[in-house]
RNA sequence: UGGCGCGUAGCUCAGUGGUAGAGCACUACGUUGACAUCGUAGGGGUCGGCGGUUCGAAACCGCCCGCGCCAACCA
């Protein structure tokens, strides 16, 4: 027993001593050599950009707690931190520090120095999420994290790529890919946000070579007609049969192009029929090229300027688009123009519109990955939950394209591969390349590493193996390799997810995981994205200060439901944070009677209430346990809040005063044993949903209760059995309760107020459950004495009645009762009854349902149908007393 | 355009065939023994609409309305 608990819950002067405590005795290390089963989640790695928001939030809290579960429940649990250097986002970041501050930037500094500012920068900045876990009470294993940079995470990478390469499945080839103007990089088709705006469609005039036809094209893009290479038509369309074959005069330009027959470009109700053809700047228009043949003009510099020698030349997108309508609608050319909502690519990192654009990147041919990690959903090897997001994964993963992972940016993996007369050495190392260089009969003197570096979701990809140890058959990569269960939001299924998957199969034969799990996007408490433009964020180190992390973690945890999104209200979690002060509250109440609580007290023989708060106890495991299995944590954290709140505080701990204070050895000591049972049964599960608090309390309970020093590392068990002759008992004296105290409400009569009691039971065996119902209504609803008996007895006058499940209860009013008003209140009882007792009795009158209903169902039906009769037979009876005595 | 999801109390949401629920908010009452960050009691719902299946539908099926998300190559 340690010393007294302070009076208040006060979060923030237990919170951070404790964490530093966990983290010193190495709590959370997990031991490869352990013979307990292993339980792997790898923490998806935030930005070292980034700071914690409350996505970040839930993540940790989703995680931490079934870390935590599996820690109590006999696993070797690894909770994997990192980070991941976040190519795009760190590179923008830094350079704008940079220009913040007035240095030389990205450019001028060149690629060397600007790299060692970054690194500068990230050891500078680069560890607040991690401190913020920390604060989050994330039991995270400190000891293994990573960084997606770090050297041997960067083995992997270059093992990754280099092994593609050799197995055929990474190959460079000059394809039409997303380009960012913003960033001057290549983007992945899943780094385009597609946003719907609204545009024009206009119709331009191409006059026909030597005629005086015209033939009329629809584009939403008129700036890129001076590349275009031909004019397509449908070839069933008679309106252009005969054009096809022939060629038009591009305007603004001296280029004749032809007009070309094609049935998969044009669609014959969309527009005027007619469309342009501009290989090098829009993906249909390059296959149609490639069918056709076409020359591929590319007008466009890598800023998105006008590239092409001219009025033009220099030109931005937009600016171009003007100048040349202008000048098409000044020779007479714009036939319409019409408003025209579509959908426009931009750079999700920094806005800009992407263009298409034609260059030489690296690509990873993903159908075969895809396959097999379809495969493992199908078997089963790897379930998602929940199930529904199925659908999109197989319908992504069937429709996969190849995936461009080379990127102009200087802050990542750069490639693996040297250029050099006209060749490329891929290899682990320069010194390998020299050697392939060599051989090749090229001097390995004159290679030079390619520019680029790659996506950063290629290295992410690698993730769960790669901090594990991979290409290494480590001890950790042997233990902990499949994880379990990788936990992410739902938004990066695919950019990360996916993409682990397809690696983790394709490099290690197996599923890099057993369970997907995916959360929703937490949004404000009006429904919307959080953003900072929107100045609607709700910060979590915000709601951490004000009510700790434990009431956010519990707040989050209720508030999601698997892979639904969730609205954040702060009001809620101050309501949690008031029910971890209840339970603060109410093992300080434990406190002062299990400092004499000794194992000898469990000798004492349990009364009907020590068996049923055990009992709930059990049932509650056993809920919990249910639901953690099916991963529903909220469903878990709601029973658990239920249980202590509505039946430990509201019931067990009223009920336990007496015999705590007053009753006799055996009665007190079986009281101190069932109290101390039914706190440590909650602390242990409440623990991985609030493990500072319920760390904070646990010295509360005896020390021979406590198999070790801290709650992380205590036993979480779920063989407890149910008692049901206890909760029948005490479910009956609640109500029993309940029935007096809504009389007293009703009635308004003072709560203390002494009141004889009949307590009746139609069924002779209930009879002697009363006993519980007798003391809990003395002890919690002021009844000054209580008659138990079977309610064939003449009822009383001046007494006022009512009447639960198979139960009856009056209290003796005589001289208090408003006659009139007791009037209007059984009137009422009686017609609530009535109108139950007609919809049991209709159904009953129904001979299909007593025919077909299943049996239980039909008898349950006849005895809540007599129970009704039976209620309203006394509560007629007692209306007639009344209106005796009104007499 | 397609796919998915949602629509249940004033608000936020649970509830997958058998008596409509929780938290918050609201109303009334209650503070000398764990807790006012609290307690006791109470009011409040044609479960979006229509149709179908069924003895029985908030739940299953179909259509419709409204909202949201994701994927999209109609220039």
């Amino acid at each position: 027993m340690t010393a007294e608990l302070p009076k208040r819950y006060d979060p923030a002067e237990l919170e951070q001593a404790l964490y530093n405590a966990w983290e010193e005795q190495g709590y959370f290390a997990a031991d490869p050599e352990s013979d307990r089963p292993a339980y792997t989640i790898v923490l998806p790695p935030p930005n070292v950009t980034g700071s914690l928001h409350v996505g970040h939030a839930l993540t940790a809290a989703v995680q931490d707690t079934l870390i935590r579960f599996k820690r109590m429940t006999g696993h070797e649990a690894l909770w994997l931190p990192g980070t991941d250097h976040a190519g795009i986002a760190t590179q923008m970041v830094v350079e704008r520090d940079l220009a913040r501050r007035g240095e030389p930037g990205r450019e001028e500094l060149g690629r060397d120095a600007f790299l060692e500012k970054v690194w500068e920068w990230k050891a500078t900045n680069g560890s607040r999420i991690q401190e913020q876990h920390r604060v989050l009470g994330a039991s995270l294993d400190w000891s293994r994290e990573r960084f997606t940079l770090d050297e041997g995470f960067s083995t992997a990478v270059t093992e990754a790529f280099v092994r593609l390469y050799e197995e055929g499945l990474m190959y460079r080839a000059e394809r039409l890919i997303n380009w960012s103007p913003g960033l001057k990089t290549s983007l992945s088709d899943l780094e385009v946000d597609h946003r719907d705006s609204p545009g024009h469609l206009w119709h331009i005039a191409y006059p026909v070579s030597g005629s005086d036809e015209r033939l009329v094209v629809a584009t939403t893009r008129p700036e890129t007609m001076l590349g275009d290479t031909a004019v397509a038509v449908h070839p069933d369309d008679p309106r252009y049969a005969h054009l096809v074959g022939k060629t038009v005069e591009l305007p603004l330009t001296d280029r004749q192009i032809p007009i070309v027959g094609d049935g998969i470009l044009v669609d014959l109700e969309f527009g005027t029929g007619a469309v342009k053809v501009t290989p090098a700047h829009d993906f249909n228009d390059f296959e149609t090229g490639k069918r056709h043949d076409l020359p591929i003009i590319n007008i466009l510099d890598e800023g998105a300027h006008i590239s092409l020698a001219g009025p033009y030349f220099g030109l931005p997108v937009a600016e171009a688009r003007k100048r040349v309508v202008a000048d098409l609608e000044a020779q007479g050319l714009v036939v319409k123009i019409e408003e025209h909502a579509h959908s426009v690519g931009h750079c999700q990192r920094s806005g800009a519109v992407v263009e298409p654009r034609l260059s030489l990147q690296w690509f990873v041919s993903t159908k075969p990955l895809a396959e097999r990690a379809m495969q493992a959903t199908r078997s089963g090897e790897t379930q998602i939950v929940p199930k529904r997001f199925e659908s999109t994964w197989y319908h992504w993963m069937e429709n996969i394209q190849d995936w461009c992972v080379s990127r102009q940016l200087w802050w990542g993996h750069r490639i693996p591969a040297w250029h050099a007369g006209g060749q490329v050495f891929v290899a682990r190392s320069l010194e390998v390349a020299q050697a392939q260089a060599q051989a090749a009969g090229v001097d390995p003197s004159e290679l030079v590493q390619d520019e680029d570096v790659l996506d950063t979701w290629f290295s992410s990809g690698l993730w769960p193996m790669g901090t594990l140890g991979w290409p290494e058959e480590t001890p950790s990569l042997k233990k902990f390799y499949p994880t379990q269960v990788l936990e992410t939001g739902h938004d990066i299924l695919f950019f990360w997810v996916a993409r682990m998957m397809m690696m983790g199969i394709h490099f290690t034969d197996k599923a890099p995981f057993h369970t997907i799990f995916l959360h929703g996007m937490v949004r404000d408490e009006l429904g919307q994205k959080m953003s900072k433009t929107k100045e609607n964020v709700i910060d979590p180190v915000d709601i951490t200060n004000e009510y700790g992390a434990d009431a956010l973690r519990l707040g989050l945890l209720l508030m999601a439901a698997p892979g639904r999104d969730l609205k954040m209200s702060v009001k809620r979690i101050e309501g949690y944070r008031n029910f971890l002060t209840k339970v603060w509250n109410a093992t300080r109440f434990a406190q002062t009677y299990l400092g004499d609580c000794q194992e000898s007290d469990w000798d004492a023989p349990a009364g009907a209430t020590e068996q049923w708060i055990r009992s709930r106890l059990a049932d509650t495991q056993h809920k919990v346990k249910e639901a953690f299995d099916a991963y529903r944590l909220d469903e878990a954290g709601h029973a658990i809040y239920h249980f202590i709140w509505h039946e430990l505080c509201d019931w067990y701990i009223e009920l336990s005063k007496r015999p705590l204070r007053d009753g006799s050895a055996d009665e007190s000591a079986a009281a101190r044993a069932a109290l101390a049972d039914a706190l440590s049964g909650a602390l242990r599960l409440l623990h991985p949903f609030c493990p500072f608090v319920t760390d904070a309390l646990w010295p509360a309970l005896p020390a021979f209760m406590r198999e070790s020093d801290s709650l992380c590392l205590a036993q979480l068990t779920f063989d407890a059995q149910r008692n049901l002759d206890s909760e029948a008992q005490i479910a009956l004296a609640i109500e029993a309760v309940g029935l007096l105290r809504g009389l007293r409400g009703q009635m308004g009569i003072n709560p203390r107020e002494p009141l004889s009691v009949r307590l009746q039971v139609s069924d002779p065996e209930r009879l002697g459950q009363l006993d519980s119902a007798a003391r809990l209504l003395v002890d919690l609803a002021s009844a000054a004495d209580v008659v138990t008996e079977l309610n064939t007895a003449e009822q009383p006058r001046g007494w006022a009645i009512a009447t639960g499940e198979g139960l009856t209860l009056l209290a003796n009013l005589a001289g208090k009762v408003d006659i009139a008003a007791e009037t209007d209140r059984l009137t009422g009882e009686i017609a609530k009854n009535d109108k139950e007792l007609n919809k049991c009795g209709g159904k009953l009158g129904n001979a299909k349902f007593v025919e077909r209903a299943p049996e239980a169902v039909v008898a349950e039906e006849r005895r809540r149908l007599a129970e009704f009769e039976r209620r309203r037979d006394e509560l007629r009876a007692a209306l007639d007393r009344l209106a005796e005595l009104e007499l």
